[in-house]
DNA sequence: GATTGACCAAAATACATTTACGGTCATCTA
DNA sequence: TAGATGACCGTAAATGTATTTTGGTCAATC
C-alpha cells in the first residue's frame, strides 16, 4: 500500500488520540510501520504532516456539510443544516475536538494556526453558498463576506458559547426562530 | 479620608498596572499607606477586594455607555453607540484591558470569573434597553434575552475578533450597514 | 535510490531548593 | 479598648539544575 497514505493515516490516528504536541514522530513511525526517516521523505517536518492531516479532515467536513443540505430546500434551511452539521462535526470528530481542547488548555502555535485556517475555510464555504443563492435569485445582493462571517460567529455563539455560561444549551428551535426572524429574513429578495 | 476608599483606590491602581495575579496585598497596603492587616478588616480576601474594584469599574462603564446615547435618537442609533462605547472602554480602560490581556496569556480563575460577570452585565444592560424600547412601542415583541446576547456577540465579533484574523479593522460604516440591514431592521415594529 | 535508526542539539520535564505570597494574630497605640 | 499593624506561618509558586525526550539529520544498509 501507498507509504505516504499509511503515514498520513498513522499521523491522523495519533493526532486524534494525543493531540499535536503529545504526538511524536517516533510514535507516528511506529504506528505506520516505517522508519522515522521515511516520514521525512514525504513531509518536510511535523507541522507539514499535521497540515496534511488537517486538510484531509477539512474535506471530510465539507463533504458532511454538503450531505446535510437538501436539494431544493430554502437557503435558510440548508444554511442552518450546514452550519449545525459543521458545529456538530467540531465536537464529534476526534481530531477536531482534540485540537479545540488543546487550544484551550495548552497554547500550541501550530494548533492555533490550524484552527484559524479551519474557521476561515468554513466562512468561505458559507460565503460560497450565499453567493450561489444570490446568483439563483433567492437572496438579495449583500456584503457576502461580512454576512458569512456574521452567520458563522452567530452560530458559534449560540451553539457553543451559550452553553458555557448558562446551565442549559439553547434548543435548536429557539436558535432557528431567532435567526430566521433576524439575519435570514433580511437576506431574502 | 475613608480608609476603605483609599484601599479600593490603591487596589484599583495596582490591578490596573500589574493585573490580578501580579498584584500583592503588600503592594496594595503600601500604596494605600495602611498596614496589610487593615485591608482584611474591610475585605475578606484578595478576591473580594478585586471584585469590589471591578464592581466600581462596571458602574463607570455603565455611566459612559449611558452618556454615549442621545435622548430621542432611534433605538438602533443608541444601541450602536452604547455597544461601541463599551467595546472601546474594554480596550481603553487600563484595568479592563489588563484583565483581557491576563485572561489571554495566563489563566487566572478569578480573572475569568470576573470577565464572565462583566459580559453578563453588558448583556443584561443591552437587554434592559431593548425591553424599554419595546415598552415604548419602538420595537416589536421578541426574545430579548437572546437578541441582547446576539447583539453583544455580533459586535464583539465584528469589532474585536475580525481584526485578529484580517489585516484591516472593519470600518464603523460597514458594521452599521451590516447590522442595520439585518438584526436592527428586523426588530422594528 | 529508497529506507532506516543511531545520533545530535535543543527543548521539555522532573526534581530539589529557595523565595514569595495570602492570610493571621499577638502586640501596639491613640 | 478598638482598630491598626507588621512579624510570622504554611503553602504555593518561582527558580535553578540534572535528566530525559524529541524533531530532525545522514551515513550505513538493503
Amino acid at each position: 500500500m501507498d507509504r505516504r497514505q499509511e503515514i498520513l493515516e498513522a499521523a491522523a490516528k495519533s493526532f486524534s488520540l494525543f493531540g499535536y504536541k503529545a504526538t511524536t514522530m517516533d510514535q507516528v513511525a511506529k504506528i505506520a510501520n516505517v522508519g522515522k526517516g521515511t516520514i521525512y521523505t514525504f513531509f518536510a517536518n511535523k507541522e507539514e504532516l499535521f497540515n496534511a492531516v488537517v486538510v484531509k479532515m477539512i474535506n471530510e467536513m465539507r463533504t458532511e456539510a454538503d450531505a446535510a443540505a437538501v436539494e431544493g430546500a430554502s437557503f435558510e434551511k440548508n444554511a442552518h443544516a450546514r452550519l449545525m452539521q459543521m458545529l456538530k462535526f467540531r465536537e464529534t470528530h476526534q481530531l477536531y475536538a482534540k485540537l479545540v481542547d488543546e487550544e484551550r488548555e495548552i497554547r500550541t502555535p501550530a494548533v492555533s494556526e490550524v484552527l484559524e485556517a479551519i474557521e476561515k475555510e468554513i466562512v468561505s464555504y458559507i460565503r460560497e453558498k450565499i453567493e450561489k443563492a444570490i446568483r439563483k435569485g433567492e437572496l438579495k445582493q449583500c456584503d457576502t463576506e461580512l454576512i458569512a462571517y456574521l452567520l458563522f460567529k452567530a452560530y458559534l455563539a449560540l451553539v457553543v458559547d451559550w452553553g458555557k455560561t448558562h446551565d442549559a444549551e439553547l434548543t435548536e428551535k429557539r436558535i432557528v426562530e431567532l435567526l430566521s426572524g433576524t439575519v435570514f429574513n433580511s437576506l431574502l429578495l
